[in-house]
DNA sequence: TTGTAGGCGTTATCAT
DNA sequence: ATGATAACGCCTACAA
């Protein structure tokens, strides 16, 4: 509550030297310096960054967007982000949009009135134009999910080759009505720009493209677009049992998803993986815990993080854009495996 | 990029009518709001907050510290401290501590260095006297994690009597060896400030009292404090194995270690609840979809969340102190039921 | 209805 | 080595 001019006061110095104690102490008098810290003290002084921040134009800190933290996926990926940062004496402040553009504006405010110095944003959709508009002027990288606009940095896994790569997998052992569940994947699909649907798209473009090459038709019907929660899991399940024939797999675009997929399936007595193989997606620590453990494409989260906040830095300092695609894997598990 | 000045220029105004303009409209000219509002445009204004906050000593922000975003339970949370701060039209930000105590005097640097305007603790221990400290001059509320200092506003449940039902539950159905799976719940148990070791220590406390009620002596050698992740559960589970006789339940201060457990038993052949009841903590979405579902005792996240943010309101405005406790509930499912 | 000017708490550029 | 003083971008009496 003390401020600057008080602890000057107090100690018989000039606002100026006060300062430079608490700055660049070396150009400063031993003894006035101790005059000053002992000041400091006395009068619980804390400096306000608001008005340090305004005169110096920065503030050593960046914006996590996130659609929300319920998700196990991105507190690996903040991770990476919050060691990097930390790096270079950044602070990492997180907000939540959950889903709603209003937040993600919100978000976008933050930034312009520079509350921070820059942001990684890990959301889709509900603000492209805007984020493209904010990166004109003010540092962004995107992670995670794809972006259209090639001036923006990014960095994520190829998507399109993560979900070619499950549903070959699937396909290679025999499985051939491949469902799919995730998020609004099969939305306006007709428009040109399907980055903008997110990885989820991309993700769909993967298995399409795996099931043409093995001549297998795509049905829509095994589409299920709910969600990436176990409730959507679950949900979707309720589904997949009206149709007239069953898939004989499940390709989840999250782990919860699938996992709570399987949940229901085992309600209804279909066994995983004797029954129907499960893929899901993330590799969270949930798909080595359940039972069966679950098959799933592993992205480097940390690493994802780690990267973003390099791209940000860079971008801070010097306006460089790059955009950055790291390897997935894919981790076989219980869920695809007939056990001898 | 471009300042108040500026816009003024272009508009052929002054800095005081574009400040009013924006901020208190109807008391400028129709005509002149254009001129601004035009300029504001062409120029591509945003105001900066930072000078803004700085003369108006507020920030309409809050800070969320928690040590993880990894854990289900905190979502919830924090969604009630955000519904509750849109209805005042404040920002929640969140900062994340890993339980690192320099992560916590990082986070209470931002509230003394005015870049919120107040903040809410979930974290435990590391940093109680530098809170308490904090607490005498900024507005501060904690919340899940009981507080030892009488002066800082409090929302949690009872941990004692919620800890104290689970036990009882299961001594009701036959059990007398519960062992016990937490975070540190028995380090420096001499000392008398047990809620200086959060939740745990008063957990640890409720289980006891059901055990003496019940005339059961304690056997620490049931203890189990790893922590509340999967691996720690699953982890305790192979210390579990090493005793003469294993327990005939298993109290978990977490689902997700509760979980861990449950497999890792399976690994060994040992059945839920068949051989061995399991009781979890928090409710979190995974209890109900793991197989066998896990008993639990359910906290209403939300509303701890929302209560929180309100003690928090009353603080900022009028340094008004309060603690509230919140009802929890025993959420029965498969993990200590015997099917019929 | 609008403009002038002082101040919010810092830092940085001058002098001294 | 230290002190005045002018910014930083904004808001708000007070005056006009």
């Amino acid at each position: 509550m003390a401020t600057m001019k008080e602890v000057a006061h107090y100690a018989g110095v000039s606002v100026a030297t006060v300062s430079r104690v608490l700055n660049q102490p070396q150009s400063v008098k031993k003894k006035t310096q101790e005059q000053v810290l002992k000041a400091v003290q006395a009068l619980n002084y804390t400096p306000n960054f608001l008005g340090k921040n305004l005169r110096q134009h920065q503030t050593k800190r960046i914006l996590v967007v996130l659609n929300t933290i319920s998700n196990q996926f991105y507190s690996r990926v903040v991770q990476g982000i919050e060691d990097k940062a930390r790096e270079f004496d950044y602070n990492v402040l997180m907000m939540t949009t959950r889903n709603l553009q209003k937040n993600i504006l919100e978000a976008i405010t933050m930034i312009q009135t520079k509350i921070v110095d820059g942001a990684i944003f890990m959301t889709t959709l509900h603000a492209e134009e805007q984020i493209s508009e904010l990166n004109r002027n003010y540092p962004v990288v995107c992670a995670c999910e794809p972006v259209e606009d090639t001036e923006i940095s990014c960095v994520s896994i190829d998507n399109i080759q993560a979900a070619y790569d499950a549903t070959r997998f699937l396909i290679e052992r025999g499985k051939r009505r491949i469902a799919l569940m995730g998020v609004n994947f099969d939305l306006k699909k007709t428009d040109q720009k399907i980055h903008q649907y997110g990885s989820a798209a991309l993700r769909e473009i993967g298995y399409k493209k795996a099931l043409e090459e093995a001549h297998i038709s795509v049905d829509t019907t095994l589409f299920f677009p709910k969600g990436l929660t176990y409730k959507d899991g679950a949900s979707s399940v309720w589904d997949i049992l009206k149709l007239k024939r069953l898939p004989d797999a499940i390709f989840a675009f999250s782990d919860a998803g699938a996992i709570g997929a399987i949940r229901a399936l085992k309600v209804r007595g279909i066994r995983v993986p004797e029954d129907i193989f499960v893929v899901g997606f993330d590799n969270t620590a949930m798909s080595e815990v359940y039972q069966p453990s679950l098959t799933t494409i592993g992205q480097p989260q940390y690493m994802i993080g780690l990267t973003a906040m390099e791209l940000l830095f860079e971008r801070i300092s010097g306006h460089v854009t790059k955009s950055i695609v790291l390897k997935h894997e894919l981790v076989e598990r219980d869920s695809t495996r007939l056990s001898v």
